[in-house]
DNA sequence: TATGTCTGCCCC
DNA sequence: ATTCTGC
DNA sequence: GCAGAATGGGCAGACATA
């Protein structure tokens, strides 16, 4: 595999200045897809255009075009030009593009008019266009359209930084003069390529492409949370809950965990948790909890007032929990001073697994766990695990 | 001016 | 983001 | 399989307050 731009000598795309410029670097998510209520929009469109044709007098004769049909039949057969119309979509996501194409020469030519360009961002991407793509790509190289990610990048070490440090960035009004974190760039897909679109190529032959037409660079990488089913489980303590709004309106929307730290015999909050319950859940945890409501915390509970939860519970039950990854928290108290003078740690995307009856709150994950968790992290991405990359293509 | 709090936005 | 639920 | 609706951490920037 490959990755683009890492380097000194030759700098990664340097501080990715967005504006300006015909490169553009963007994302897919895996398969095509596209925004939300477009999705409805451009069923409704298709339908539209099926049942009474474009380029008829007004009024026209015929408004109903799929009447002779079978209603199963009449919905394959939208479904199917609808198919065409949202792929284009994806490709050419602008109207002002897209409709006048569709009335003049029918949805069956829309593929032959709107294609995917170098410059006109993907529909559900937020992509700016980039330069910089020039040091890294090969000669043949006339246009392109890459999948990347963007990662903050420590110069002097040579190494890949945490997340956290890509939000740092600042965004807005930025001078080049008062750029502090540099971010390299790492392509993996090739979307578009001397004036054709690999969108309908495999992606083996999409790698292949890309791997031809850039430059090869040494120490790739990609976030453990987007290779599937990678992630770490803790188990934590509830210390806490915050009363649901909407579908969760009378039951508790959201809990307070807590690890169970040894050394100071406290409870430690390391992140709130809202997703991963079942309904059946939800009911089952109000039910239970609702007995073990406190009125104020126990003197053990080590909480930033932030993150104060409506009702606070007694510390008698340990759930699993799964998140992406670790961060250093400035309101959670996770392992205090394990790894930062000031701050805890805390988990990014959590959400709930299943109860641990088996455990006693005293056994939740350990502060000093949750520290080696952390620190596991910041080594793992930088050595940037060839063997996992490839099982994930 | 310094510090606290809130908002909007990003997570691709 | 992640996840569940109803269609 | 999609859309909608619950919910997460945490940053810069904007605004408020001392």
């Amino acid at each position: 595999m490959f990755s683009s731009f890492t380097s000194q000598s030759e700098p990664c795309i340097t501080p990715v200045c967005p504006f300006t410029s015909s490169w553009s670097s963007q994302s897919l998510v895996g398969k095509l897809r596209i925004g939300l209520a477009e999705q409805s929009v451009l069923a409704a469109l298709s339908q539209a255009v099926c049942l009474t044709p474009p380029g008829q007098d007004f009024p026209p004769a015929v408004i109903d075009a799929g009447k002779g049909m079978s209603a199963e039949k009449q919905k394959a057969w939208i479904e199917e030009k609808s198919l065409i119309l949202k792929q284009t979509y994806c490709e050419m996501p602008n109207y002002d593009v897209i409709i006048p194409v569709l009335m003049k020469e029918g949805i069956d030519e829309l593929p032959k008019h709107c294609k995917l360009t170098p410059g006109v961002p993907l529909r559900p991407m937020l992509a700016h266009p980039t330069k910089g793509v020039g040091e890294v790509k090969k000669e043949s190289v006339v246009s392109c359209v890459l999948d990347s990610e963007a990662v903050a990048w420590d110069r002097e070490k040579q190494q890949i930084q945490p997340f956290q440090v890509l939000t740092t960035r600042k965004r807005k009004n930025v001078d080049a003069a008062d750029i502090k974190v540099q971010v390299c760039v790492y392509a993996f897909d090739l979307l578009y390529l001397n004036g054709e679109s690999l969108v309908k190529q495999p992606l083996s032959r999409r790698r292949a492409l890309l791997k031809d037409s850039f430059e090869e660079k040494e120490g790739e990488f990609l976030k453990k949370d987007y290779l599937d089913g990678v992630g770490d489980t803790v188990d934590l303590c509830v210390i806490g809950a915050y009363l649901g709004k909407g579908k969760r309106t009378g039951t508790y929307g959201g809990f307070l965990l807590a690890c169970y730290d040894e050394d100071n015999e406290e409870f430690q909050s390391v992140c709130k948790i809202g997703t991963g319950f079942k309904d059946e859940d939800l009911e089952q945890h109000y039910k239970f909890l609702t007995e073990h409501i406190l009125p104020k915390p126990r003197p053990y509970y080590r909480v930033d007032q932030s993150t104060e939860p409506d009702v606070w519970l007694g510390a008698v039950q340990v759930w699993e929990v799964k998140c992406a990854d670790l961060s250093l928290s400035p309101i959670y108290k996770a392992g205090m001073g394990l790894c930062d003078p000031e701050k805890g740690i805390s988990l990014r995307f959590p959400r709930f697994l299943r109860i641990r009856d088996d455990k006693k709150p005293e056994d939740a994950t350990s502060g000093g766990q949750i520290a080696d968790l952390y620190r596991k992290q910041q080594v793992v991405q930088n050595q940037g695990d060839k063997a996992d990359l490839e099982d994930y293509y």
